[in-house]
DNA sequence: AGTACCACCTGACGGC
DNA sequence: TGCCGTCAGGTGGTAC
């Protein structure tokens, strides 16, 4: 699930329901998804202290913690976060938890443990220190986005899904993106010019704002997007052709073969 | 530098 | 019904 428009989604969750609650207890349920950190560390750090806000960077959420740093989420392939009170409402996987005081938890689920959590001092020094690119939907420009893209020998798709080129866009939306910009994924990134490139960008703004107001859910989504549309012999949206499965650096994607023709 | 492939994990699904 | 292979929206390492 987890890339830009739904981490930006657990980002307004948070907000909403987390926020300037003093933490009582925090328990970790499996030290596997921690990054760099220990059990330990991490409880000490959170405990008696309360999460004031939040920012995003691509993929990665961080929520600041009263007194000093900010707590980092990354999701993996299937986490999310889940605010509740009953034990009926609690998720089936949940790796760590925070407890408030007045009994509320906030629980990051993690099925198959591929995300993680860790301590930052700061969003910015992170993204740094972690070679990420700029965030896709945070003060990049279509000038800055064809200069990243335009200098790559390789492939389109894999270009935009490197997080350390530009930050926040996976596998389904690098497909959404180049399906709406009638981009072929495995067009190499030299071969575009400066309008594609700009067409490819603004796909992108318009996608992950489209998405946001879908809030993520695929059926939700404008009529025009390949988003609820990828299985194999789907029709496309646009042509009404036949949607394409195909494999590009190792992971499997959608595209109209009509609408996105090969270089 | 890019890409393919494996690994990390768990669970769902289709075929036999 | 049960077993098995395959696949899944992420990322990092390794070998070409």
């Amino acid at each position: 699930m987890p890339e830009l428009p739904d981490v930006e989604i657990f980002r307004n969750y948070l907000n909403a329901t987390a926020l300037h609650k003093k933490i009582k207890t925090v328990r970790v349920s499996d030290d596997r998804i921690l990054s760099d950190v220990s059990r330990r560390t991490l409880q000490r750090r959170l405990k008696g202290r309360e999460l004031q806000k939040t920012r995003r960077h691509g993929k990665h959420l961080f929520a600041k913690i009263s007194a000093d740093g900010w707590l980092m989420l990354h999701f993996g392939m299937t986490g999310f976060l889940q605010f509740y009170k009953n034990r009926e409402s609690r998720p089936p996987h949940v790796a760590l938890e925070m407890v408030f005081e007045d009994d509320y938890r906030l629980a990051y689920d993690s099925q198959r443990r591929l995300g993680r959590v860790g301590l930052a001092k700061h969003p910015q020094t992170f993204a740094v220190e972690q070679n990420l690119g700029p965030d896709a939907m945070n003060g990049l420009g279509s000038t800055a986005f064809g200069d990243l893209m335009s200098g790559k020998s390789g492939m389109i798709k894999p270009a935009l899904m490197n997080q350390k080129l530009i930050a926040g866009i996976g596998n389904i939306y690098a497909d959404e993106i180049l399906f709406q910009a009638k981009v072929h994924p495995k067009t190499p990134a030299e071969d575009l010019g400066n309008a594609e490139l700009d067409r490819i960008f603004r796909a992108m703004q318009q996608v992950f704002e489209a998405a946001a107001e879908a809030r993520a859910d695929p059926d939700e989504m404008p009529d025009g997007f390949l988003l609820p549309r990828r299985r194999e012999g789907a029709y496309c949206p646009r042509c009404g052709g036949k949607i394409e499965k195909i494999k590009v650096s190792g992971r499997s994607g959608y595209m109209c073969p009509d609408c996105q023709k090969r270089p």
